[in-house]
RNA sequence: GCCCACAUAGCUCAGUUGGCAGAGCACACCCUUGGUAAGGGUGAGGUCAUCGGUUCGAAUCCGAUUGUGGGCUCCA
């Protein structure tokens, strides 16, 4: 078939899918006593995975690569044919990998594919002749277990990248380094806006002064969007007798996560990894006619959970962190709505925030994993039915995912994706009737009868870590004006401006604005500089012209020269910026501007 | 947790076969007082992540620990 002809889905597959074999040749041809074991294409290329003799390391990739070009140039055919499982165990009899691929195959024979001489297990497709396959570049080594089991070997990764046109791939890779330099955990150094420290330990970042105002601003937004929509804000604390896990469910199903438990004199307690047992004891504190539902109770709650070592890094993977949570005690008959409500809540939130790229994921239960999720087909089949109802009655388009549930019931989840593609839970919905049942939770009804509520547990911006992780990578550390840390610097040109300079901070720091004066004994020029590499919306520079008019000479970071304006006027544009972001249905759909600013 | 790599000044990084610890930026001081992306000079700053080993001698070689990065597994 001609290549030409096809999807270009179908036409990438089969060519990255080739190269993974070309590769693997390459490999045994350096060693020959690998075993080898699977190697598909994946979104941006291909990987293979080996068991060799020794480490590889990124110094072998470029030979590996020689190799594959040396084939490339040989042009030989991809020759497919099948065989018998039998003399499919005899021809893979060293490769103990393939052996127990084919163990698994259900058909009596076995597709393989050949090119030269090395012949592979395959169900194909591949392209015709390996003179066909485009540029690659062999981007690293990483160590994978096999059949993605961790308690199976570990097994050595080499992944590639593969277009159709080199320029397709000098793009990517561009791509790739434009991603590096947005890297939140670069930027959170530059601008200052969180730090680690040995001392203190893995997945445990401190909120240095610009990213705790970030934060702060974060916080007040969502808090003040809670209230609006009915929810009640309380405080609990981080940590509970494990006795409440117990009750929860989470020491049995969440343990693994949890940290180990501190032994006091009479008891047992543990850092909580989730609030919403703390919620549930809230809710209890009195009792509820049908009339106060639903009852929304919400914090910024603080949870702990013990990551392992390998996957903490920069604010998207700790160890603390603080959720903007909130249970919501209802009756099941306006599960709908509330889901809905949150809905609403999610896309303002994400509008302000020009957040635009997500997606909306049903977490459903893997069926045949029996000890992760609470046994019990009935909830499982009612809560999934609801949701399914509220996404549609909602008109949102959603894709299911099994496998992604809470242990005690399905989920919403809005996905987003990092600079580098990968993808990430921010806000989420759960619909749960376990966690009434496990603390017999009840309302009284108008009947007089005792009922039990359904419980919504939800998250809007997610945790304030990952939020900020992503809102940094976003805006390519160029906060919108509302939310910059700092977002007008002073800069006097000569010494004999700094009173003139001071006053135009108080008065604007008088109407709530965040901004600073530089003294530093520099240049304008290397002031302004500065102030543009921190990304500061606004550098406001006062000589002896504007001390004499009450005025500002006001430069964007953008580089724009907004020239002299009362100092009035600029706090009214400054005003005026702020209101307009903070609510998007005033803006229109285009509150855009600072987002990839760079 | 597992596989691999890495750790030198606050930051970004040099440091040759084991032989006196380096630069730029940032910081302090002095000169300069300026009009929209880096003015000049001087200076201070390091138990080369930590602990142990090999060696006459270790930033350099070996081991362990801690931390960081890329994957895998997991996950907000």
């Amino acid at each position: 078939m001609d290549l030409a002809a096809m999807p270009r889905d179908e036409r990438l597959y089969r060519m990255r899918h080739s190269a993974a074999h070309i590769m693997a040749e390459a490999v045994l041809e350096m060693f020959p006593e690998a075993k080898f074991a699977i190697g598909p294409p994946i979104d941006s290329g291909f990987y293979y995975d080996f068991e060799l003799p020794r480490a590889l390391t990124p110094e072998d990739l470029p030979e590996i690569e020689q190799r594959m070009r040396t084939r490339l140039k040989s042009n030989v055919p991809f020759e497919h044919s099948e065989m018998s499982k039998d003399d499919a165990l005899r021809q893979f009899s060293d490769q103990p990998f393939k052996l127990e691929l084919i163990e698994g195959i259900a058909d009596a024979k076995v597709s393989l594919y050949k090119q030269g001489d090395f012949l592979d297990l395959c169900e194909g497709p591949h392209v015709e002749r390996t003179g066909e396959v485009p540029p690659f570049r062999l981007m690293n080594v990483a160590g994978a277990y096999w059949r993605g089991d961790e308690k199976r070997p570990m097994l050595q990764r080499i992944y590639g990248a593969m277009f159709e046109t080199q320029e397709e791939l000098d793009d990517y890779l561009r791509r790739l380094e434009e991603a590096a330099k947005r890297d939140h955990r670069k930027l959170g150094r530059e601008l200052e806006l969180f730090a680690s420290d040995e001392l203190i330990g893995q997945g445990l970042p401190m909120w240095l002064p610009k990213g705790a105002t970030v934060r702060r601003l974060l916080e007040d937004y969502i808090l003040a969007q809670e209230r609006e929509s009915g929810y009640q804000h309380v405080y609990t604390p981080d940590v509970g007798k494990v006795e409440l896990y117990k009750t929860s469910g989470h020491w049995e199903h969440y343990r693994d996560a949890m940290f180990p438990p501190m032994q006091l004199e009479h008891e047992e307690l543990v850092l909580r990894p989730m609030n919403c047992p703390h919620h549930i004891l809230v809710y209890r504190q009195t009792l509820h006619s049908y009339r106060d539902l639903p009852v929304r109770i919400a914090e910024l709650g603080k949870m702990w959970r013990y990551e392992k070592s390998g996957v903490v890094g920069g604010l998207s993977r700790v160890r603390a962190m603080v959720l903007n949570d909130a249970h919501i005690f209802c009756r099941p008959d306006q599960i709908i709505d509330e889901v809905h409500g949150v809905l609403r809540l999610v896309e303002r939130a994400f509008a302000t925030l020009q957040i635009g790229d997500y997606t909306y994921r049903l977490s459903l239960r893997d069926r045949a994993d029996t000890q992760k999720y609470v046994q019990d087909d009935d909830l499982w089949r009612v809560a999934e039915a609801e949701l399914r109802q509220a996404l549609d009655g909602a008109g949102v388009e959603y894709y299911a995912a099994e496998g992604e549930a809470a242990f005690y019931g399905p989920k919403i989840d809005i996905q987003i994706r990092d600079v580098v593609g990968r993808e990430e839970t921010i806000a989420t919905v759960q619909v749960d009737r376990h966690l009434p049942k496990q603390f017999d939770l009840e309302y009284v009804a108008e009947d007089g009868s005792r009922q039990r509520p359904v419980m919504i547990h939800r998250g809007i911006i997610g945790t304030l870590e990952r939020m900020m992780a992503y809102l940094i990578e976003l805006y390519a550390g160029a906060f919108p004006a509302w939310l910059a840390p700092v977002q007008a610097m002073v800069i006097p040109i000569a010494d004999r401006h700094g009173d003139y300079a001071h006053k135009v901070r108080d008065d604007l720091r008088h109407d709530g604005f965040r901004v600073e004066v530089d003294t530093r004994n520099e240049r304008m020029n290397s002031k302004i500089r500065d102030a543009q590499l921190q990304k500061i919306p606004y550098m406001l520079v006062v000589g002896d012209r504007e001390a004499e008019n009450e005025a500002v000479s006001v430069r964007t970071r953008a580089g724009e020269d907004l020239k002299a304006m009362p100092l009035f006027q600029f706090l009214a544009r400054l005003q005026d910026e702020v209101a307009t972001a903070m609510d998007p249905e005033i803006a229109g759909p285009d509150v855009g501007g600072v987002r990839g600013e760079d």
